[in-house]
DNA sequence: TGTTTACATAAGGATATGCTTATATAATAA
DNA sequence: TTATTATATAAGCATATCCTTATGTAAACA
């Protein structure tokens, strides 16, 4: 069951992924969920810069929160009608595991299991 | 031989792409070469909007041009190292065949054949 | 309860973006 | 040569974008 594509809605969506906080943001998410305080870790930003990075990809719902006690995770909405379009853009992209990596290596990574 | 993405450099690209009017331009490009006076005529826009979207696109690399005659026709640059990417990126989109259709059935394509 | 931690929101400013109109250039035609 | 057609560039303006600082809110903890 394809969706079918509308180049106006896609380029709206290329908008949002043209910035490359976001798309490293939504790089990241593809592979895992991340709350507010490791992005910020990550890269070096101010908290309220990221949580505006975050709030367009949520309002836009290619990104959804959930909260987890203090903390806030964010991942990516699979049932986005243009979730697949996304994968596919930043298939070929470097993975961030080594962004991640270095957090796990301070002690900033934050997991909840 | 694929090539290493840089995700600053792809978050450019998409930046590019993340227009309406250039995302357009891209498809259509990736099936027909076009002059300028197609798109002033495909898109209502004037020709300095025109222009300058082309010039961004050229400004970039992924497009080319090539003056034949009165008139300078663009097309994709094959060889930039983030073409196959676009072409990704444009792959599920829908094609603007209509629309040259429309300027072919409106006497206003150009051809150079 | 009060304090700390995590996050969101508001307001403001610098810069970028995308158009407009006016004008310059390049090729063709008369 | 002059006029016309196709395109590029310049300048200006309205709006968008992305940051900053200041402040608000929500959960956890002492």
């Amino acid at each position: 069951m394809k969706h079918e594509l509308d180049i106006e809605t896609a380029a709206s969506i290329l908008k949002l992924l043209g910035d490359k906080t976001r798309l490293t943001m939504i790089k990241i998410l593809s592979n895992h969920e991340c709350c507010v305080c490791e992005f910020v870790a990550l890269f070096q930003m101010t908290q309220p810069a990221v949580s505006q990075h975050l709030r367009k990809l949520k309002d836009s719902g290619l990104v959804k929160e959930t909260r987890k006690g203090q903390w806030v995770f964010y991942s990516l909405n699979p049932s986005h009608p243009y979730h697949s379009f996304v994968c596919n853009v930043i298939s070929d992209l470097p993975n961030q595991l080594s962004k991640l990596e270095e957090l796990e290596a301070r002690g900033e990574r934050i997991s909840c299991d």
